[in-house]
DNA sequence: CAATATGGTTTCAAAATGAAACCATCCGGA
DNA sequence: TCCGGATGGTTTCATTTTGAAACCATATTG
């Protein structure tokens, strides 16, 4: 839910953002922000989620700087959610957990809905990890630095 | 929590994949487990979580295949729990999740892990969605396309 | 200007979480 | 081999979060 916990301090990268968008709510409903949901009521009625755990969670997301408040695009005194660049930006973890699903969470023979790019209207690439000489890499040639500690430059 | 929902029926793969692994604490025991954390209390110690709460969660993330238990390496009676390839598959959400969390949850002046490639040294690059012919796509330049009705195969 | 749609908030029961106590097995040493 | 501690849990219970439903204020529509 949306967290009380001030910012989360963890170093690891992967552990803050788990910390403001590693909850299932908030997923679908970044998702649906991609697929173009704008509005409270559509939210509301995709994800079949109660209004006011939607509410905490489009406050939450907001708070946190990846939806944004605009006014309704129809010219209506309502007004709409909308993804920042920050919540854009989150566009290859949605890639990742889609493409995973995918693998993942189908049977062969089930039919599932496919992300294509819009120009040639087929299917995008699998998302791969490349090292910074552009080899493919898997997890097992990977390894997490830690953060050297912060050494107090010295006085000059 | 470890769900008695019976196994998402969702057409869209992102909810499936959120249905398992959207939540904190899954993601961060896949995290460990990356970084090559094996044992119970290693984990425990490492997210500093109760340990029924470490207990379900693992029994979830084995139940659906992402980690299975093995022998200890070191030969004791004990065992480990260890990434499948189902779980490794999980790389690329991990690795979009931890650019995404350096880039965006980070001051320019604070210092974060880094994930590097063994052979290097040197960061991975960052993940790019792109389209089958190798273009760099955004999320503006995609669509999900939702699965076609079933149509039954006219007998033949 | 009345009726309905929209976008919430409040209330309250049910479920999940987390801290702590408890417990069984394993291992290492005297 | 037997004792104490480490390991890997489960149980218990108070607190927190969730979710369904009722409620409410403003906007829009007829």
């Amino acid at each position: 839910m949306a967290k009380k916990k001030p910012p989360s301090r963890a170093e690891c990268p992967v552990e803050r953002s788990v910390d403001i968008i590693g909850d299932e709510w908030s997923l679908l409903v970044i998702r649906d922000a991609f697929d173009g949901v704008r509005r409270f009521g559509e939210f509301q009625k995709s994800l079949g989620m109660a209004k006011n755990i939607l509410s905490t969670r489009l406050r939450h997301l907001v708070t946190h700087g990846i939806l944004e408040v605009v006014p309704a695009s129809d010219g209506s005194a309502f007004h709409e959610y909308v993804l920042t660049r920050k919540g854009r930006d989150l566009f290859q973890v949605l890639v990742g957990l889609r493409q995973w699903g995918e693998h993942h969470c189908f049977q062969p023979d089930e039919a599932h809905s496919v992300l294509v790019d819009t120009e040639q209207g087929r299917p995008v690439r699998a998302l791969e990890v490349r090292s910074e000489s552009g080899r493919p890499v898997t997890s097992t040639e990977t390894v997490v630095k830690k953060v050297a500690e912060k050494k107090p430059r010295a006085k000059r």
